[in-house]
DNA sequence: CCATGTGTTGAT
DNA sequence: TCAACACATGGG
């Protein structure tokens, strides 16, 4: 049930996006556009308070003459943030929709190629969360940049890919000791083969301080679900992982295949969709840099200021 | 203030 | 899912 493949004619030109720019409108102050081209102005009775629609996909033209990206996400609209230029808001959502619908989503200009497979890698290791934030502060060209001056940078870093998250639920930090694996994401990452699906197998997971935690993986027929079961509630505990809090799951792309595990507090949740002006900038952090570097700052950054104290806490906690 | 981003609705 | 449109609102 892939929605979108609706690849045009070859690879080389998905869609023909041929700007052109005939018009020359120029929207003023509060919402209203104005014509002008001085010879156009007689005769024609200006509707000059429509906005120009914008020719790209995830585009909406913004009254004081900019343009906004937006991407749609099980029925809801996630804002990508505001752009001078249309076209930049156009590839803002062409990342989006790379990073939320795969590699080959529907885009504005070219697709995702093997040419940026460390673009693809870039956005494999960040949430949907923290793609999006880097776009509305417009900070992901610096980012991706600066993510492959790292990984060009000695044997240090083994790259990692994403491979999913979950909002974790009541029942999952709850004393059930046991976290759901949505069957999906199970059997796409965590196949279990033959006789290990009812005895199940031990997985170990690494989390963002290195430390290696072991879970029982299993699948139950009773409820026909994938479950982490040993092991997950001294995760909850430490963490002290709290319902709609983030987990993802990344694995490692060098030959060793060691599997990752972080979290972090919901960003976009059922009420309050994003928080506008205040995203989570330390929060974010959490998973491309190195957290003990920061816990040995002697907390000089002062990122960290503006965040919901007790969020706050639970992630000094968890350091 | 006013740019931003949300509420909302109607199309595809 | 998507964009058009109105406008609340909160950051400067």
């Amino acid at each position: 049930m892939d929605g979108s493949s609706i690849d045009q004619s070859t690879t080389s030109e998905p869609i023909s996006i041929t700007p052109s720019p005939a018009k020359k409108l120029r929207r003023v102050g509060s919402g209203a556009s104005v014509v002008i081209d001085a010879a156009a102005e007689s005769g024609v009775e200006a509707e000059s308070r429509k906005l120009p629609s914008s020719r790209f996909k995830g585009v909406v033209p913004q009254p004081n003459a900019r343009w906004g990206a937006q991407i749609y996400e099980k029925h809801k609209r996630v804002w990508l943030g505001t752009f001078n230029d249309e076209e930049m808001a156009a590839r803002t959502y062409d990342t989006a929709a790379h990073r939320f619908r795969g590699r080959d989503a529907v885009t504005n200009f070219n697709p995702l190629s093997e040419h940026h497979h460390d673009e693809i890698a870039f956005l494999n290791s960040h949430s949907k969360d923290e793609i999006v934030d880097m776009l509305r502060k417009h900070t992901y060209d610096e980012e991706l940049e600066q993510s492959r001056c790292q990984s060009t940078r000695g044997p240090r870093s083994q790259g990692s890919e994403h491979l999913f998250e979950k909002e974790v639920t009541p029942s999952d930090v709850g004393k059930l000791n046991r976290l759901v694996i949505p069957k999906h994401h199970a059997e796409r990452h965590f196949p279990l083969k033959g006789g290990s699906i009812s005895i199940g197998v031990l997985l170990h997971l690494e989390d963002s301080g290195g430390k290696v935690w072991r879970f029982r993986y299993s699948y139950w027929n009773s409820s026909q679900s994938y479950v982490l079961t040993k092991g997950w509630s001294h995760f909850v505990k430490e963490k002290k992982l709290q319902a709609g809090d983030i987990i993802s799951f990344r694995r490692s792309t060098g030959p060793d295949r060691q599997l990752y595990i972080d979290w972090h507090v919901m960003n976009s949740g059922p009420n309050d969709p994003i928080a506008p002006g205040r995203a989570q900038p330390a929060i974010l952090r959490l998973f491309g840099v190195n957290v003990l570097e920061v816990s040995r700052n002697g907390g000089g950054d002062e990122s960290f200021g503006f965040q919901n104290t007790d969020k706050k806490q639970r992630i000094i906690d968890s350091l």
